[in-house]
DNA sequence: GTGGTCTAGACCACC
DNA sequence: GTGGTCTAGACCACG
């Protein structure tokens, strides 16, 4: 179900979010459904519990995963509009990376490029983590 | 001559590194040009020495200053080259989070405004950190 | 695991690397091996980690080896060919050395000596700095 | 008369010996000779005469020149003889960055290239430090 | 005054 | 347990 890369500079907690934040985003987790537990997923992935434990918690508190004691995580109604929401946040982020680029001679054209590419793929799940 | 938030997320060392690169792609400083000594930066800033000097040292491993023992350190010829030439090659990590946003329904209207804020302004120095 | 000579002119930090290179490059460290943990080679040697780890994370930069952050660092992919190729570079340093000599007095065949003996031993392990 | 670089990281009173030892070496400056004063270079070269002196002593404890109080350094006798023996010294410094060389993986047909230049011209006067 | 190495000790994030 | 940043202070070589 999720695949992490442990030689990864990206923490492993953080690759889990980012895969279960895309299987929302793309349907493929819907509103309501309930998602893998804490120790299947562990013992999946050979990590450690407390590992997994971490991403869901973040993730509750984002508001796109609930926690039913006793009976597992499912996720939330609406996770898909925080979602987009949240990320818009991150659009700050974005704009010191590329202001950064831009004031450092970076051609416009190079980051028009990747836009292209990003919005021509309905979904594109790379995860070449280097640097 | 710099600026630290010490509150930032992003090491001191990493936004020394960032303002010189800055700097020397703006032109502010020019190929030849003597940087701030260690120990002056750091008595101005309030900074550890040593924190300053790994700036320094990172950068020259970029082949962008170059220490010359007892005398300081200079900005290297072709430093402007080298500069947007290492930068053309953060393109893939550019690439990742683009890649990211547009999965996650980021509109793509919304970064084609950072760009064009980006290029549009000949030198931004917002320095809000947050991630 | 290390030997290093705290009376040599050349740094600790700098004898590690050289150390790890040639572990490296004799095969000792096949690429995606762990290395030892920056605390676990600072209490054998008695040295501080800080000294380590300046090792560690040049050789990072030079793409030897990687940081994975919680778990350790690992001898990276093509490393062995990034050492060579590296060194390689270093000719140019060995030229001025040698024309020195030549210039000086130094009857070829003495160099031509250290170059059969250099190239006779698989791995030698002589380490007597004096400069 | 000498031709220093402020900016190579060779220290500038380094730079004076090699080339007081290579005009030795060359016969440009014969048993006997007065080299240039302190004071003399100092003005000429625009460096502080601390540094030139350093040179002298130095060369003085190594039996090559003399200084007579009240007119100046001269050649010793001798100086020749004593200049390629010092040198002869110094092949175990060689011998350890060669013998580097070969277990890091550069061939020995490289090194030896070096050394056919090396010994072809009467004497090169390259001095382009880096790195 | 300049750069540079090392130590000792604190504190953080991740697993 | 892992890597990583920062501080404070000492000490060295070079100009």
């Amino acid at each position: 179900m999720f695949q992490i890369d442990s030689m990864s500079r990206t923490p492993i907690y953080e690759q889990l979010i980012d895969q279960l934040e895309k299987m929302i985003a793309s349907g493929a987790l819907s509103e309501g459904d309930q998602i893998p537990s804490v120790r299947a997923t562990s013992t999946e992935l050979g990590i450690n519990p407390v590992t997994i434990l971490k991403s869901y918690t973040e993730l509750d508190g984002r508001g796109l995963i609930r926690a039913v004691p006793g009976r597992g995580y499912f996720v939330c109604e609406g996770a898909k509009e925080i979602l987009t929401e949240n990320k818009m946040k991150d659009l700050g982020e974005l704009s010191r990376i590329i202001g950064g680029m831009a004031s450092l001679g970076v051609p416009r054209e190079a980051i028009e490029e990747i836009l292209d590419e990003a919005y021509r793929d309905p979904m594109q799940g790379k995860e070449s983590d280097d640097k």
